[in-house]
DNA sequence: ATTATTGCAAACCCTTTGCAACTTA
DNA sequence: TAAGTTGCAAAGGGTTTGCAATAAT
């Protein structure tokens, strides 16, 4: 089911980062091993404070390395209806959406992707570097 | 191309709010008109600035407009890359999605839905009332 | 030695909330 | 008259930024 498991994410992780010229720092380390092992979406604020238990980790050091990440496209980004960000360390070709819970922000990973054909309609509408992000809510079955 | 005029948006927006109780007062109004006037998504700010070259109009307002309207479902929310929020004026059956310039800002209607299928997952997964976002992003003509 | 990266604190922005005054039905 | 709605001002919460200190290559 799983595409790529945590150790796998996390070396490929540190090698683009790496063939981009970044520096491998510790809480930059402990922010990649978090996101690896966690599979799910995690916000900024509970990457710190997971990442805390260990070393020390700044806040705006978690965004700043979202940033790097996302650059990367190693890193997806994961939206909540009150646009609250999450964050999730990806593979390679491993592309997916979620379903997320409108009360307790639980996310369930889909494997399924249908907008290659919308973002044809964005190409053929004279726009490049398309790219999309789709998420579903709904009330899980804990929540009901 | 458009599925429903803005007099025939704006009057559909106004009969179901007043099903629903609430009062139509003359800021109520004007944010609506407006919405109705403009076919695309919009920031809350843009919305009170414009309805104030007319009447004063607060920011609170038009949030709590803005719920009251998504609550009804004639509101669709349109979430920006950095978490930003737009709302745009549905009429009846007017879902749709938008690609959106990560440099201007601009949005561009796109009239295909193809989430039936991932929302059924979802439902088999467990989860109820069952919603979804989807934008597009990617940089327009203009700005290339 | 060079330059990316970090921590800290402050700034930012958008959004929400409390409350008294005002309107609508 | 009862209850929804508004304006104002303040608070909230997530995210970004400047800068000097630090650490990686």
């Amino acid at each position: 089911m799983n595409c790529s498991s945590p150790s796998k994410k996390l070396d490929y992780a540190l090698a683009v980062l790496k063939e981009r010229g970044h520096r491998l720092t510790s809480p930059r380390r402990a922010i990649l091993e978090l996101m690896a092992e966690e599979s799910r979406p995690l916000a900024a604020e509970d990457i710190r404070k997971q990442v805390e238990r260990q070393n020390p980790c700044d806040l705006a050091t978690v965004y700043r390395n979202m940033d790097a990440c996302l650059d990367a496209g190693i890193v997806q980004k994961c939206m909540l209806e009150n646009g609250k960000i999450l964050f999730e360390l990806v593979g390679e070709h491993d592309h997916h959406h979620h379903i997320i819970c409108r009360k307790c922000e639980r996310t369930e990973r889909i494997n399924l992707c249908l907008a290659d054909e919308m973002e044809e309609i964005a190409t053929s509408l004279g726009f490049t570097e398309v790219d999309h992000v789709m998420e579903l809510y709904g009330v899980c079955g804990d929540c009901r």
